[in-house]
DNA sequence: CCATATTTGTAGCCTGTGCTACATTTTAGC
DNA sequence: GCTAAAATGTAGCACAGGCTACAAATATGG
């Protein structure tokens, strides 16, 4: 395995700058969302199926099966052609944090006021783009002022 | 069956489900984030050049590139070749949108406690997931807070 | 137990974002 | 003014996420 003269990988620059960038993020998101639901589906109905997944998800079965065969390629999930998609053990891990997660953001914005659904709408989307620091700074708060305050 | 087999184009149904799904909405949030940079580099340099977009994006120039031809068929930037990309109205417009609503964020973390550059980094991924209701319960937090210093 | 409905899988297309390699145009220096 | 460097543009590849159309497996109801 001497680099073959064809294309030498060129050592790419750090690439620093804006960390956000680098599209590989979208897909993690995705991937979050993913064992996020799984393990959901799993939890309330026993069996996570590609359909089920679809339809929660609003896209066709054929972009579940896709992502999954992914997820598989990445060692978060088990699935077998025509049964239940299983978590693996870091999967199921990954979905708790990001259960977690994504039930801090929920409660946080609850308690400034914002109506459930939209709470719920919102975190959806924020959850991943929420750092520990910041996550930490919404269970001060959440400490700070005690639970849920209605609006108004 | 005399439906044409060919074609057709199938009445999409209506796409409920999550709406965050739709894979446009990335490009959008892409798309929030050029404009927001493009009026930026304007503002502080007098021109947005594709290489000074490139290294703040972190990203190559081709990227840079693409994205811009695409902004440019969605009326968002007027570019030439070889020349500074300049807003239309329409980008002007939300760039000054996306600009407000970062401020938002911006302030609204850091007035939890959140250190200033985790909270710039936190509110670039957060803003393009903050609703409109989310926006103003920020607001209203910051005015009970107190240090509010509203972004015009 | 078989016919049909539902679910799942596969093929193939499009778009968007990322890249490298290379061509072209501007800009700077001499 | 001309040459070299920098900036910009173009071609073409890879991959991910979206789709439709169609095929195959599984479930369900006579």
């Amino acid at each position: 395995m001497n680099c073959p003269p064809t294309k030498a990988a060129k050592v790419r620059p750090p690439l620093q700058g804006n960390p956000r960038r680098t599209r590989q993020e979208h897909s993690q998101e995705i991937a979050l969302d993913y064992v996020e639901l799984i393990a959901e589906l799993i939890a309330t109905t026993g069996a996570a199926r590609v359909t089920n997944l679809a339809r929660r998800l609003g896209v066709t079965h054929v972009t579940v099966n896709r992502t999954i065969q992914r997820l598989q390629r990445g060692g978060l999930v088990n699935a077998q052609p025509y049964r239940s998609i299983l978590l693996t053990e870091a999967g199921r891990k990954l979905s708790e944090e990001s259960r977690r997660r994504h039930e801090i953001v929920v409660e946080f914005l609850k308690s400034l006021g914002v109506p459930d659904a939209v709470a719920h709408l919102d975190a959806e989307g924020m959850e991943h783009h929420v750092s520990r620091k910041t996550l930490s700074a919404f269970v001060k708060h959440l400490e700070r002022c005690g639970r849920h305050q209605p609006p108004q």
